[in-house]
DNA sequence: CCAGACGTTGTT
DNA sequence: GTCTGG
DNA sequence: CCAGACGTTGTT
DNA sequence: GTCTGG
């Protein structure tokens, strides 16, 4: 017993369970729920805290048996093995007493082995399967004293595997898993049929004979042949022998049952009459001939013949509907074999299974490389988020000194925060995708090459002021049709031209102003410069106007200083254009677009009046100048207009800015942004009509629809300093005259209009131009000769430099 | 309070 | 790369 | 929007 | 001129 005095005493502990409908109320909330309850992700917190409670009151019974466990370890270590027993005995009872929960186990382990463990077990560690059972089932020494809550990080790492990223890997399995394996034939072969049972029978009853008939005599048998060669006679004849007895009817009718069933039903109904002498009754048959007597053909029919009446009889029944093709089989299937049907059932099965597997396999393949891109992307996105940060981060360092950033590195910052967003519309559009593959949408499939720049930067004006005048007749309030007026001196500023850039001056349309505020009921034409200039802006020079104003995007309108003013105070004007342009970027090229409302409509009406009555329609009703336009119908911008007086002095600089929307889809694949396009009359009226519609009821007009054409041009567009009607003549030669048909009928009035202007005559050449009250469509009406036809005319077309105009 | 900005678009 | 001019 | 400039001095 | 940021 000295031993004993070597440990520590053992203790007795009192485990109070934790009592956790008390402490734990919502894990005992959630023990109490059904399955399909569930947990929601907010209890996850409060849930945590609970089961860590539960675990560590856990893990401090864990740690006192364990204490309790080492104590008896080490002295049992100490003692050896011939005392072990002994040891246990005197020590057991006496612990066991004292310590019933944790002492437990050890007499029972002790008592299952008692009798054969000492000499066995030198050390304890031999000792630990016994304890498995126990809460002990690590050697002590792996137990951390301390044992920490990791459940949250065992949960982690239990899940992890199902987060992770699929790696390549996994596809390769997967791709592996699509081979068909090799034997794959063999699950389909069908072993080639065996000896009939009666053949095998009939060959067993043989031999028995043989060998009863050679037990009789032994002379018979050194008679005979090579067994087989007569088996196989011998078994022949026996089968032919009960062939014929089943073969034919049992009746000796040599009809199928179809015939004989059709035939019976036939007499029953009285149609035909059986023969007296004959089981066999008349043939009703068309092949046959309805006469032919069957006692003369009887023979006939027992031969092969009948088959094929059965089975045409049974044909002409499924086709007329009256037999069903299934019972074919009952019928047929009769003779079958069996095992074979049975087989291929199987087969089948088992084709459609794998087929099954095989398809849920490659859709899992779909899936993995799908998510493989997905991951692709993310890791892009880490890597621009990671940008954007530096970007930041060097900005916020400017300030900091009091320096605003360069431009360097707001450019920088801008780069970086386009390209993330760029990543994530992509991550966007393919998660769309998945979610929704049969929504594959034009957005989806060109999700990636959606990068064409579309926002409005060029257009064409090529009206003479006059011309526009009467292109740009709107309609008042009480719905009334009316052409506006040129502003003082404002149809000489004009230069009509067909590639007009950012500052250079376009005809807009406004309401009349009355004072500051008022609006009356009246539009009126002006000449506005492109780019809008604030008026406080307090340089002398609006050309040092460093903030790019020649667009203003719609949706931020109201927060932007520069834009929000002259909204608000209905500066709401229209701008007037044949079109403008875009350039699709595509890898590396840029492909300039030349955009405009469609005009086939107006075309279709020239034709009329062309091709039917001329002297009627030509001249309509009230327009000032006595006929509505029915040339090129100018497209209607939406846009705002400020006034600007310089600083020292000097005339007022009214400037405008085209407002731009998201691209309608018909444009997405040429650019993301378009100008806010005004169609029709009314749209018009109401962006005009200050007076009458708010700045905020305004805004709703500013959407992008798909209510314009387009088509590629030349790209002497590029070059501003250009002004030719190439700029807007549809790229390929073959669609601009070869092949009308295929053309849209806006581009086909194009090239009339093309072939008829003035500016055509701008080819060497062509040295006899017309005059320009010749052209129907683009006939130049001024008087004053400052349109762009005239200015062709007089401009001689001599030079090879770019034209500019004179703006 | 004063100082300073005030804007859009694309890099395919 | 950035800015100006057309 | 795109194209094209981006700079100073003194000399024959 | 008007708003934001310091």
């Amino acid at each position: 017993m000295s031993e004993l005095k070597d440990c520590p005493p053992l203790k007795y502990y009192d485990f109070k369970p934790v009592e956790h409908v008390k402490l734990c109320p919502r894990y005992t909330a959630v023990l109490g729920r059904s399955e399909d309850d569930g947990i929601g992700i907010e209890e996850l917190d409060t849930l945590q805290l609970e089961l860590e409670t539960l675990l560590s009151s856990a893990s401090r019974r864990l740690r006192a048996l364990e204490e309790q466990r080492q104590i008896l370890t080490d002295w049992q270590d100490k003692k050896g093995d011939k005392r072990f027993l002994k040891i246990g005995k005197e020590v057991d009872p006496a612990a066991s007493s004292r310590h019933p929960k944790p002492k437990k186990p050890k007499l029972e382990g002790k008592a299952g082995h008692g009798p054969s463990p000492g000499p066995g077990r030198p050390k304890s560690k031999n000792l630990q399967p016994k304890v498995q059972e126990y809460e002990f089932s690590e050697d002590p020494q792996d137990i951390p004293r301390n044992p920490k809550n990791d459940t949250p990080n065992r949960f982690w790492a239990s899940v992890e595997p199902y987060c992770a990223d699929i790696t390549n890997e996994e596809i390769r399995v997967l791709e592996d898993l699509l081979k068909p394996p090799e034997d794959e034939a063999e699950y389909y072969k069908i072993p080639a049929l065996g000896k009939h049972y009666s053949q095998r029978w009939a060959q067993e009853d043989l031999l028995e004979e043989q060998r009863e008939g050679a037990r009789v005599s032994d002379k018979k048998k050194s008679m005979l042949g090579p067994l087989s060669e007569i088996d196989a006679k011998d078994v022949d004849a026996l089968l032919k022998k009960s062939e014929s007895q089943h073969e034919p009817p049992e009746d000796g009718c040599p009809f199928g049952p179809l015939t004989q069933r059709l035939l019976q039903a036939l007499v029953e109904e009285n149609i035909i009459s059986p023969m007296e002498d004959s089981p066999i009754p008349d043939i009703p048959v068309k092949d046959d001939g309805a006469g032919t007597s069957p006692r003369s053909q009887g023979k006939a029919f027992s031969v092969p013949h009948t088959r094929s009446l059965e089975a045409r009889i049974r044909e002409e029944l499924v086709a007329q509907g009256l037999f069903d093709s299934d019972e074919r089989q009952g019928v047929g299937g009769e003779s079958e074999d069996e095992v074979l049907a049975e087989l291929q059932k199987r087969q089948a099965e088992l084709k459609a299974l794998s087929a099954h597997n095989r398809a849920r396999k490659q859709e899992l393949l779909r899936l993995a490389r799908e998510e493989m891109r997905k991951q692709e992307l993310r890791q892009c996105v880490r890597v621009a988020d990671n940008e954007v940060m530096e970007a930041f981060r060097r900005i916020m360092a400017a300030r900091q000194k009091k320096r605003t950033p360069t431009k360097k590195e707001k450019d920088q910052a801008w780069k970086a925060l386009k390209e993330r967003e760029r990543i994530l519309k992509q991550l966007d559009a393919k998660v769309r995708y998945s979610a929704s593959q049969s929504n594959n949408t034009l957005i989806n499939r060109f999700g990636f090459c959606d990068t064409s720049p579309l926002m409005c930067g060029r257009t064409a004006c090529t009206l003479a002021p006059d011309e526009v005048r009467r292109a740009s007749s709107y309609r008042d309030r009480s719905g009334k049709k009316r052409q506006p007026q040129w502003r003082g001196g404002d149809a000489d500023k004009y230069r009509p031209s067909y590639n007009k850039s950012p500052q250079s001056f376009s005809p807009v349309l406004l309401l009349v102003r009355v004072g500051q505020e008022a609006a009356v009921d009246e539009c009126v034409l002006a000449t506005m410069r492109w780019g809008l200039v604030p008026a406080w802006f307090r340089e002398s020079d609006p050309s040092k106007m460093q903030y790019s104003t020649s667009n203003c995007r719609s949706e931020s309108l109201l927060e932007k200083k520069s834009y929000k003013d002259p909204l608000l105070k209905g500066q709401r004007c229209v701008i007037l254009a044949d079109g403008f342009y875009e350039w699709r970027r595509q890898q590396k090229d840029k492909q300039p677009f030349f955009i405009y409302f469609p005009q086939s409509q107006r075309e279709e009406q020239d034709e009329m009046r062309k091709d039917g009555q001329s002297g009627e329609g030509v001249i309509k009703g009230d327009a000032e100048d006595g006929g509505d336009w029915t040339g090129w119908r100018l497209l209607t911008i939406a846009g705002l207009f400020d006034c600007w007086t310089p600083p020292g002095g000097g005339e007022v600089l009214y400037t405008y800015t085209v407002i731009t929307v998201n691209a309608s889809p018909n444009l997405q694949n040429i650019h993301d942004r378009m100008p806010a396009v005004l169609d029709g009359d009314e749209e018009v009226r109401r962006w005009l009509d200050f007076g009458e519609v708010r700045s905020l009821d305004a805004l709703r007009l500013l959407q992008s629809k798909s209510c314009l054409t387009f088509h590629p041009v030349s790209s002497i567009v590029n070059n501003s300093r250009n002004n030719s009607p190439e700029c807007l003549q549809p790229l390929d030669p073959k669609v601009a005259s070869k092949s009308p048909s295929k053309v849209s009928a806006s581009s086909r009035m194009m090239i009339n209009w093309l072939k008829n202007s003035p500016g055509k005559r701008k080819t060497p050449d062509d040295s006899e131009p017309k005059k320009p009250e010749e052209n129907p469509a683009a006939a130049n009406h001024s008087s004053r000769g400052t349109g762009l036809m005239q200015q062709w005319l007089m401009g001689n077309g001599a030079s090879k430099k770019p034209r500019t105009s004179n703006i």
